[in-house]
DNA sequence: CGTTAGCACTCAATTACGACGAGTGCTAAA
DNA sequence: TTTAGCACTCGTCGTAATTGAGTGCTAACG
């Protein structure tokens, strides 16, 4: 419902205001070479785009901004994906280049790469471990009384905790233990493994061995410990960059909010896989009103694994980070599988 | 050499302005109850201080502040430390009640509880593997090619990396080598793994294995990766609410350096164990010289393992700082090595 | 002789005010 | 339908004037 005109008029009007966060007025995009009307006109055509919500006016006597709702069109409708950088692409080059040694590694590094080709800030939920497959379980004695647990899954994802053993149990029951469980668990998903336990492992353990109970509770435990996901962050400090968080106490609370892990997770919920474009208030935290969200969900071997996102004002270079963050996603997914060929 | 008014007034001083962040006047030190002198008293005296370099003063009709020697001359000979406050007792018996699950879980979390508790910025440095021993080693397939290698250490560290196995060597060598590793290797320090490698194990691994070489470049490649000690941050948004840097220009410089893990580290480097209190241009890096950084190891069976560190402006709250440091570090020591009996 | 009251002086911060100018909405002409 | 013209709005910027906290110095006091 928004004439050609209207739409080549709001895509001036939020580009330039992407580059220079400052409202912009009828006579400057006149001089723009792809909208040649006269100032008035476009004063008339930007009163209208106003009417239906797509800008706004900070005052009367200054130029327009774009609305989240002029955004939101223009993300949706008028956007569209640049190519990539010489400087981008060398930094995606050499990020590809690195030896990779674990997982998060590589997770954590194409955050910070992200981060300082957008000068935005990146946030990496880390792998979900739910639908994920154990791979192999193992406790190694640490001293008398306490052990680590170590859980491997098909992914090669590694996680452990110190566990303290409980009086009188023996090592030999643990081991024999461990090794009944890796033989029934193996390559069986995590979300799975709390039903297994009980319906087909405990029976035949109580075979085996004395306490069986105790142990196996100490385990499922350990297996079982619900983990709220790794955050990482990187660039954060470069949110203070942008002129519409000079004020101290906007960025306070954006980078407050950052810090409390559980709130973040809350951001990155009701992902439907793909790229997602969260824009200002349709943001789950209050803290970032003035933010978007752009993030892309990576999987391996058809498993959503976990999120990366970039976090800039409104006033974001959306077509770019978009592009990017598509473009590198892909090629992770594509260099895990390679990876575990 | 300074006298006993010249001390009390120069406490004075900086106990006002620590509370107030702004240059405090002579009227101002006369009216407190402890130095009932009159203000003309205290405006001589604090002229020959400033002239000692231990006060400054912003301009000529403002009150004075302390230089970054009178802080430091505060900390050496004035501060006295303080009870550990109510809310604070409170929140560090509530941390040591939780279930640690993990090392590096604890010190994080001793982190996250330091900087809640003194609203300014912490930062800790994990373990060093440097002087702690190998406990055990081991090698997990994870498909064809390709393999996660998991080192545990005496103090229950777990470090991981996926490694990619060349060709045409079997699961059978590798598990073999793997093996011998752990015969040799358990119990020795990491920076005496490489040594042991060649002059014990290099030439049995001979007898037994096929391609040994390539095998044992792998695996000590995998052991000795240097790695640079992870960094901790927690509370860095509390850097924004500290008065001298509401400028959004400081506040960048300072949480940028944080974000540079190998600058963090350099800052921590000198460490002569205990606390250590490092003033201002005392830092080695310019962008933290208006911060001060208390510093404290921690460490394990004799072993210093690490570093927890609360940065914070030159004027910041050094009696409380090094109180809760200092109670909160011997603390962490005992639950660990009682943790591990 | 150390201490203190008195006083002139300094200078950052605050407030007040006018000029400026970018941008608008409306009207009327092309 | 488009555009030129014009009066009007309102935030920004620069300049003064005002204020007040704090100083250094001098002289008097006990």
């Amino acid at each position: 419902m928004l004439s050609e005109r209207q739409r080549m008029i709001l895509n001036a009007i939020i580009d330039d205001y992407i580059r220079s966060a400052e409202p912009v007025g009828s006579r400057s995009i006149s001089k723009r070479g792809d909208v040649s009307f006269s100032p008035a006109t476009i004063r008339n055509e930007m009163a209208d785009l106003e009417e239906m919500g797509l800008l706004e006016q900070p005052h009367t006597s200054a130029g327009r901004i774009p609305s989240i709702k002029g955004y939101r069109y223009y993300v949706d409708h008028l956007v569209t994906l640049g190519e990539i950088g010489d400087r981008d692409a060398r930094m995606i080059r050499s990020f590809f280049a690195e030896k990779m040694t674990h997982w998060e590694g590589i997770i954590e590094h194409a955050a910070t790469v992200l981060s300082q080709m957008t000068n935005y800030t990146s946030i990496v939920l880390g792998p979900e471990m739910f639908n994920t497959a154990l791979k192999h379980f193992q406790v190694i004695p640490l001293t008398d009384n306490s052990a680590v647990a170590i859980i491997v899954t098909n992914t090669g994802h590694v996680e452990h905790r110190t566990i303290s053993i409980p009086e009188g149990i023996t090592m030999d029951d643990m081991t024999k233990t461990v090794n009944l469980l890796n033989d029934k668990l193996a390559g069986v998903p995590f979300y799975k493994v709390k039903s297994v336990l009980h319906s087909e492992i405990a029976k035949e353990l109580s075979r085996y061995v004395e306490r069986f109970e105790e142990i196996l509770a100490l385990l499922e435990q350990t297996i079982n410990e619900k983990q709220e996901p790794k955050v990482f962050l990187s660039g954060a400090s470069n949110m203070l960059t942008q002129p519409e968080f000079k004020d101290v106490d906007k960025a306070k609370s954006i980078l407050g909010m950052l810090e409390a892990t559980p709130l973040v997770v809350q951001l990155f919920q009701s992902n439907p896989g793909g790229i997602q474009v969260k824009i200002g208030t349709e943001n789950a935290h209050e803290a970032i009103n003035h933010c978007s969200l752009i993030t892309a969900t990576y999987s391996f071997d058809g498993q959503s694994l976990g999120t990366i996102g970039i976090l800039g004002p409104t006033r974001m270079e959306y077509a770019k980070v978009i592009g990017l963050l598509d473009y590198l996603s892909k090629d992770i997914v594509q260099l895990m599988s390679r990876w575990h060929k």
